[in-house]
DNA sequence: TATAACCTGTATCAAAAGATACAGGTTTTA
DNA sequence: TAAAACCTGTATCTTTTGATACAGGTTATA
């Protein structure tokens, strides 16, 4: 099955002029990896989808970031929607994890396609309402919760996402996940360790 | 002018099947001041639209507010229109300010209209971009701002809103607007006055 | 006009977060 | 296999934030 093929099963596009449209004008772009996708301060000029990989969305300042979200398979990043629907800069970075396969849609046709196609409507609406809430969600765990517990969540989401007790990140990737720096991570961890919570390897945290 | 169309006019609508299909299924309501719109972990059942007054969103935990936005006549409010979309529980509060007067539609039929009309999609997804474009800054000042920082910010652009170097808000109001608490303003204020950079009065703030 | 309900100021202490510095480990790659 | 590029651990110090406590001012309202 193509890339094509592929996007339009998981995302439900049945509409046959749907499917030719964006057979035309998406780009397939196999991209490696560490290659900036969205880049602050830059222009969006197309929607990003992702068929194969892994891309990291961010907000950062000179020394410091904090996660956005991943964008996995079959996602799209809203980011770029939302900047989509509007002709501006982007407030945010994404780079690829993996190598990833991308199919490019030019932005004009986003918010054409969302009132002519329902199944495009829908996509696009669900996978903004999906970060939505994802970051109504993280904003008020940075404004109401410490460092220590931000980490253990962020830890106990990663295991439960993975299906596995050990979480394979360095302390600085910690860090720049959850807005804080290397030397703090450290520090929590070794008394997460201390008080029984996990143990700790090179690059590896095991909860227990 | 009644309030139905104020609003045609307000967000530009211009399909009369739609004026009817508001005008008919519409609530008008008003609401007094200090009313919640919204409630944390009830059901979302209707999309309001402001009309006029002023309703305030924030997210809070036991002791503490951390503003989210203000809705003003002729806005919706967002939170209420992710949860719109599907039939899930408010992560937000939101409050009337002042008396307020809403219209409110039934959820079902947001998204449906979103597709139906296109006036009506624009105004939902204008709606929904802004509130999600605020809440990335927000996110971000929250990730990587001291709170002093943050509390000029939001005098400034507070005073830059109103057209004014006078801010009527108490520390404690401040305090539920930045997510921090009331001791921290006053201090915080104080060495501001000390710095020249504004002088304090009972409920009053002027920039200099 | 008295009382309650807010508001401001401030001092002290404790906890959380961050900056700096350095020692020594592991992995990658040239 | 040596060097470079990461990684972890930790100690010390500073800054930031928050908690507690109390004195006294202003405003609303009964």
């Amino acid at each position: 099955m193509n890339e094509f093929n592929q996007l339009f099963k998981a995302i439900n596009i049945s509409e046959e002029q749907l499917q030719k449209e964006i057979t035309k004008v998406g780009e397939l772009q196999i991209v490696p990896k560490n290659t900036f996708i969205v880049e602050q301060d830059k222009y969006i000029k197309w929607l990003a989808i992702v068929i194969n990989g892994r891309v990291r969305v961010w907000q950062g300042n000179e020394d410091r970031q904090i996660l956005l979200y991943y964008v996995n398979p079959i996602q799209t990043c809203a980011l770029s929607l939302s900047a989509t629907f509007r002709d501006c800069k982007s407030v945010i970075n994404a780079k690829t994890e993996t190598e990833t396969t991308l199919i490019k849609i030019p932005v004009r046709l986003v918010s054409e396609w969302s009132f002519k196609y329902k199944s495009w409507n829908k996509f696009t609406t669900d996978s903004f309402i999906i970060s939505y809430e994802d970051l109504l969600l993280s904003h008020k765990n940075l404004a109401f919760n410490k460092v220590n517990k931000r980490l253990l969540d962020y830890l106990k989401s990663e295991s439960k996402k993975n299906r596995s007790p050990i979480i394979n990140l360095s302390h600085s990737q910690l860090a720049n996940e959850i807005g804080t720096t290397r030397e703090m991570v450290s520090k929590i961890l070794k008394q997460f360790e201390l008080d029984g919570i996990l143990s700790l390897g090179f690059k590896k945290i095991e909860l227990l």
